[in-house]
DNA sequence: CCGCTATTGATACAAGGTATTGACAAGCGG
DNA sequence: CCGCTTGTCAATACCTTGTATCAATAGCGG
């Protein structure tokens, strides 16, 4: 999982299985509690070896603290929940028409983008809004 | 400019002085740091009731740390220069097209989105973009 | 098993921001 | 004009997210 020259230890071994046994996004300070032999430290420096290469995305909540998700398609987007925070991948070739729309009438040159939509999503919307 | 049911003080009056003058994006402990006479958190407050008031924009550079700048048009998304910072608000139609159509194919209900593009601006671009 | 070195955990620090607190000042009623 | 209420102020403590430092350790190759 994430074998690319890095040295596989016990750590890391329980933030995989951590990360991998809950199946939503978490914050990094949770994971920190949730892991009690590891340190803080640790924890970030791995969410980020896991964010550099790909197994994890960085996502922004609406209140603007970060998130992360487990990544499992190569490029796209966030459907954020904001009642219950679930987030969902998505692509939609919509966004790659309008960066091609942009990238032709903006000066200089397009290099990235940050883009994330915030949902109820279908459960929370179904299950009455108001709460 | 400011009047919404607050009062108009004189730490007030020096944070829209400051603002107003300089033209570019800028980060809030720059704007602490301008203010002598301010609290920190005075400013950080008044950064808040600009940004509510829809005078301010809050947006995100791409290492993630967050930069002030007047906002002009109503509904817009940021055009961020990775290398001088600048900042440029930008209206698309490809954008609204964008949202109906990703609105269209997801479930739940689209309450908001976050957009910013981050580019090397004509001026980085034409004045030597290997650095 | 040994040695090299990446990695660890503790801790300090940085940046951005909020909550609290005690003081002051502006508006309002008399 | 006085005094109350309330908004705002500056200072400060604190929170969150994350990085840098550093001595100690644990993984991996041989």
């Amino acid at each position: 999982m994430e074998d690319r020259g890095c040295r596989i230890t016990q750590p890391r071994r329980d933030i995989a299985a951590t990360i991998t046994r809950r199946r939503d996004a978490f914050s990094a300070e949770e994971l920190a509690a949730e892991l009690d032999g590891v340190g803080r430290a640790t924890v970030y420096r791995s969410l980020r070896l896991l964010v550099d290469a790909g197994a994890l995305c960085k996502t922004t909540m609406p209140d603007g603290s970060p998130r992360y998700s487990l990544d499992n398609a190569r490029h796209h987007h966030h459907l954020v929940c904001v009642d219950c925070r679930r987030i969902d991948e998505f692509r939609h070739p919509s966004v790659e028409r309008m960066l091609r729309a942009m990238s032709a009438d903006i000066e200089g040159e397009l290099v990235g983008h940050r883009l994330e939509l915030y949902r109820h999503c279908e459960v929370c919307f179904a299950g009455g809004g108001s709460g």
